[in-house]
DNA sequence: TAATAACGAATAATAGTTATCTATTTATAT
DNA sequence: ATATAAATAGATAACTATTATTCGTTATTA
């Protein structure tokens, strides 16, 4: 699993250090879609030295490379995805935790604006805002 | 066509004061999805006195009381929307401009995602990226 | 017109992100 | 394995969008 990041990393001119596959495997085992200070914290423990500005510099690589996609999802940071397939996302506006929406088609959708818009489409990001289950669950606060 | 939103800020309990107004009016009359550095300098030669400040904390109320959206188009910073009707944009990674999408059939799609979703929907934004029919007339620089 | 609550402008502060600088590390050729 | 050159990590400073604070001014209401 790591193999094809060392290649791709190698291929496109990047050198391959511990950082950038710490930093990428965090983001490829976790749905949580953290942001750089999130991926800094979790990595904190293992490499103690490192800094948020190696973060940020890496999630730009690994994004230039292809392996992540970054989200923005209306907050004030940025959140970064492993999951570079096109699927929306949908954010809980009371504890911000950001999920993915799969099984959805968004061809036909996708479709409908390609044949409106004048514009060469090259992508789209779609984002839901609602309120979780863990939230409804509890009393609002 | 101030009116109602001289009429919305009293009833919200927001005073009506002449900044206020002009920057709604900016909003209402553009298409542009400016930001709020854009609407500063649009009315620096009228309002020379004004505040960056002002205009963000009056952004601010007229989402609350619903007379404009936020938009966050993956940029480093936000736009404002006087059109509050559900519509996706469309921002040319060329030029940064952002377009609407009107006349798109979006709730098919939401209502998909409706059923699908565990979350209670609120809201969404859809934006798709791509080039603009002005930056694809010109050579790629 | 006077009282009062809200406001605008100026300023400082905050937070996310990016740039710079240098010792260290990786990749590659001996 | 070792040497060499290029790229990197970490430290730090800088930058930019946004928010908070303060205080003299203005809009509202009676
Ligand atoms: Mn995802
Ligand atoms: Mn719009
Ligand atoms: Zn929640
Ligand atoms: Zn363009």
């Amino acid at each position: 699993m790591e193999n094809r990041v060392t290649a791709l990393l190698r291929e496109k001119g990047f050198k391959v250090t511990p950082q950038r596959l710490a930093i990428y495997k965090v983001l490829a085992n976790s749905k949580a879609h953290p942001s750089a200070e999130n991926i800094f914290q979790q990595l904190q423990p293992y490499y103690p030295t490192m800094s948020l500005a190696t973060v940020y510099k890496t999630v730009e690589i690994l994004k230039e490379i292809g392996l992540i996609q970054v989200l923005n999802a209306g907050e004030d940071s940025f959140r970064y995805d492993a999951d570079t397939s096109m699927h929306p996302h949908i954010r809980c506006l009371q504890c911000g935790r950001v999920d993915d929406l799969h099984d959805i088609d968004i061809n036909t959708f996708i479709g409908q604006v390609a044949e409106k818009t004048p514009y060469r489409l090259t992508g789209q990001q779609f984002y839901f805002y609602g309120c979780c289950p863990v939230c409804q669950g509890k009393p609002a606060n």
